[in-house]
This record gives structure tokens, C-alpha cells and sequence, in this order.
DNA sequence: CGTGTGGTTGAAGTGCGTCAAACTGGGTGG
DNA sequence: CCACCCAGTTTGACGCACTTCAACCACACG
């Protein structure tokens, strides 16, 4: 184990660190669905931990089409800025427990204990990384291939096996796909034809072939 | 200034700081336009901060259809991954001057320089915002917008005036927003056509409506 | 003057968006 | 229990923005 940036998993912790929270200050709260945690160019003094149910992060542009930046799982860590103020809003999708952590007290204990802060790094670097696969998605991939690589990486943070439970909408899946509702509707259908996968019921999706869904991505 | 993680330039530093490295070790090196400086998949045992020229971070799907991650200006930090091996390749575009700097070096200074460590995490997260950027024009906004959005952030990051000398070809500029270099040309006209921009050679561009420009953006 | 690389422009094709309509499942009230 | 509603979803027909294919152009270099 030599390299100092790699030794903690980069995204979300395995479900079994559900209850574990980041640092042992803060306080625990909890959103219901569609309820905000934070808005755009609100300023950031707090960062959340999500310890149960699922999160949205998302853009609003101008005229009103909106972007989802990520769906977070528990364990993932919220709010964590370049600058003083939010770059995206966040609310729950389902009823969610957070773990509230002050700002300033997480930079007092990032100041006398290194290992936090390179915590911190690792998680803001493996947030980077998903952020440009993303983008690179978003840049170059079709409608079928985002949706495969869509369904294949919530089956890897979320469930981590092949039949999935979707807490979000198909608005929802759009617009983190840079799709439509139509197109993303269309899409399932699509692979449910070729028999990649089974609609169980719309928010219920079992993965058949997820060889050939993984092949589809890139 | 109560937000730690806000205390520090988020990406790049302004040009005057282009002598001064991040930290006082390791050594300097040169690449030629074109050069490989890491490639995708290689662990990584270095970071390198930019001092002098230009350079693209990329990747490359299974066909061979490229996605231009970013381009760094003097002062960018490169390399700074979250797993134990590059996600994108680099190359130089022009000359290149780089600081090559161990990351055990850089872990052992961070164990004992709280400073350094925050700076670092505000670099990620600064990386982070910037990715998630570049998603959201990926997602939501179409070529014109895409073209003009590039303009005006080039111009903050490398030039700060309205006369702009890119360093990189159309094929370039097309892997970066996700488009063809038909479809950049043809808007890159267009805009000129407008009055928007004069394109003085291909690779020189003035702005002449900057706020015109931005207003395209969202 | 020929060649090569990068850029521009036109014409035709296509994948996804738009518009419109029908369907589905869950909730509510009669 | 059924009628109704409503939000979310699916599906079809059509249009358009961007890609693809194909020339042509500009400039640098030998």
C-alpha cells in the first residue's frame, strides 16, 4: 500500500458502512422525498453524509432544463465545494437520513489529523473521476449506450446485484443522461427486446446480460 | 475568511504566479508538442503542475472516438487521481514545461502540513466543479452555446483579454464539446457571421461581444 | 510547384427531440 | 367494489440539429 491517494474506496463505502459516519461531530437529519438539503449559490457551511436512502444533485439552467449532476447512496458525502457557495442543489428522492457536519468544525479536525484530510482528498478526487466519466459519456456515447452504462454503474453503487429497485423517475434518468423521458422510455424498451433486460414493473429492472450491457457502454 | 476549503484559488492560479511550484521538491521537465507526459491506465507515482504551455487531458473509448477531459493552463495541477491509476492520458500541445513531483513526496509533506493538504483538496474539488461544469454543457446545451461557452472560458483561463490564440486544432476543440469539427466550423462561421467573433486566422480569434457570448451560455 | 495537414463548406442521412395520444397503476371517493 | 382521476410512462409520427460523406480551400514545407 504505497500509494497515499488510493488506499480508501473513492466513491461509496460498501453498504456495510451504512451506519458509520465521517468524523464524530454533527448532528443526524432527516428529508423526505422531492424535500430540499441544499440549493444552488446557497453558501456552503455545512457538508452531509448520507447514511440511509438516496440523494439527488442537480443543475437548473436558465430557461428551465434542468441537469442531474449524480444520485448519491448512503455513505456518500454532500456539499463538498471548491468555493463558498453551492454549485448544484440537492434533495432526497426517498426518505433520507443525513449526518450534518459544520464546515468549520470538519476543517479544525482536518487540521490535526492528517489522515482526515487525505480522507477528504481521496473523496473529492474519486468525485472528480466520476464527474468526467460522466462527461465523457455525456460527450460521446448514444442513447443505448448511456442508457447500458447508466443501469450497469447504479447496479454497482446501489444494489450490487441485478435486479434493481430505481428511486427515481424517468425524468430523473433523462436528464442525468442528457436524454428525454421519451428516448430513455424508448431506449428500455429497446433493450428489453433485444433481452438484455426485464421490465419487472417500471421502477423495477433486472439486469439479463450484464456482459453485453458493460459491452454496450464503451 | 471562515470557509477553509474556499481560501485558495479553486483551479488556476492568475499568470503572475507561473514561476512558483506547489511545494519545494522534485524536478522540472520538458514536453514537445504532442508528447505523451502520463497515458491512461499507468499507475501513478507522479503529479505534475504545468509551468509554462498548454496541455490536454484525454481518453479514448474502444473505437477510437476521443473525449478531451480538459485543457491545462500554466499553473494547473495534473495527475491527481483518485485510484492507483490514470483515468485520462496527457499530452503537451504546445512546448511544455513541467514541475514532477512524487506523490510520496507529496503524501509525506501533506502528513505534516495541514496547509498543503487543504490546498490540495481545494485543487480537487476545484476539479470537481469544473468536470461537473463540463457535464452540464455535455447534457443541456447545443452547439452554439457549447462553442460559446468554450470561447468565454478560454479566455478567463488563458488569456483574460478578448484576443484569443488557441493553442489546439478544431479535432481538439470537437472531442472537448462533444461534436464534430464540421459542426465547430460551421459555428465558429456563424458566430462570425453574427458579429459575435472575428476570426482572424484560424487559430485567432477576437471576441467582440463577450457578453453577447456568455449570454448564449444558458 | 507538388504534397500534406488542417480547415471550411455543401448535400444528404439519421438519431434524438418534439408533439400528440394512449396506457398503467395507485389513490380516492361515491 | 367500481368509477374516476392523476402522475408517470409508453408509443407513434414527424421535424430538426447534428453527423456523415464528399469536395474544395489555405497555408506550410520540401
Amino acid at each position: 500500500m504505497n500509494l497515499a491517494f488510493a488506499t480508501l474506496p473513492p466513491v461509496a463505502p460498501p453498504p456495510t458502512m451504512l451506519g458509520q459516519t465521517l468524523v464524530p461531530v454533527g448532528v443526524t437529519l432527516r428529508r423526505a422525498p422531492g424535500e430540499e438539503i441544499f440549493a444552488e449559490g446557497e453558501p456552503v457551511d455545512t457538508v452531509y453524509q448520507v447514511m440511509s436512502g438516496t440523494v439527488r444533485t442537480y443543475r437548473l439552467l436558465g430557461d428551465g432544463r434542468r441537469h442531474v449532476c449524480d444520485f448519491h447512496a448512503p455513505g456518500d458525502l454532500l456539499g463538498l465545494e471548491a468555493i463558498d457557495e453551492h454549485c448544484c442543489s440537492a434533495e432526497g428522492m426517498t426518505d433520507v437520513i443525513l449526518h450534518a457536519i459544520p464546515l468549520k468544525a470538519l476543517r479544525r479536525l482536518c487540521a490535526d489529523d492528517p489522515a482526515l484530510s487525505q480522507r477528504l482528498l481521496s473523496i473529492a478526487t474519486g468525485g472528480m473521476q466520476r464527474s468526467q466519466n460522466h462527461a465523457s459519456m455525456l460527450a460521446r456515447l448514444g442513447a443505448v449506450e448511456r442508457v447500458a452504462a447508466f443501469l450497469v454503474d447504479f447496479a454497482r453503487r446501489f444494489d450490487a446485484d441485478d435486479e434493481l429497485d430505481l428511486p427515481m423517475t424517468r425524468q430523473d434518468i433523462a436528464d442525468y443522461l442528457g436524454l428525454t423521458i421519451h428516448t430513455v422510455s424508448r431506449t428500455l424498451s429497446q433493450l428489453q427486446d433485444q433481452g438484455l433486460i426485464d421490465a419487472r414493473a417500471s421502477r423495477r429492472v433486472r439486469l439479463r446480460r450484464q456482459d453485453e450491457l458493460l459491452g454496450l457502454c464503451a
